[in-house]
DNA sequence: ATTAAATGTAAAATTAACTTTACGTAAAGG
DNA sequence: CCTTTACGTAAAGTTAATTTTACATTTAAT
């Protein structure tokens, strides 16, 4: 399972830390979930979802993106 | 956090035992899961979501839901 | 060169999700 | 009555998520 996590920080122009602190998490469960280290549980993806601001399928993609056609 | 997983399961007229099996975990897990015990991981939530061919947020309720207003 | 901010790794500890086993209850049918 | 099916509880065990602490690396500014 792939996540757009670091993307949307980084859009959002937001800190590891500044994101941790929004989710009420520590700073490493935001490095574990970016590099794919380990699934958040619903709760904390409907939370980031909701930091930025859209669903928790615009976050995570669960499936294999279709490719071509 | 609530969710729609006991009125899905009976809308889809599966029992506990088959929609343990279509998603690969134990009964018991479904149990603890319409009891509200505990949350699932979005792995998990997501599959739920696929077998009720919804979205997650369809199948999980968040926010308090608007009662009047 | 030094400081500070942001990112990263590693590992041990804790908590929560999930499994396994065993047993209890109620309803439906033989 | 007896069996089967579906639902439920309880408790102990395993696995995965999350925390905590400590330290290393990179980048930007002084």
């Amino acid at each position: 399972m792939q996540n757009r996590i670091k993307d949307l920080r980084t859009i959002y122009d937001l800190t590891q830390d500044e994101l941790a602190e929004r989710l009420e998490v520590s700073r490493q469960t935001i490095i574990s979930l970016e590099k794919g280290r380990y699934n958040p549980s619903i709760m904390l993806a409907y939370k980031i979802s909701k930091v930025f601001m859209c669903r928790i399928e615009d976050v995570f993609i669960f499936e294999e993106e279709e490719k071509n056609g």
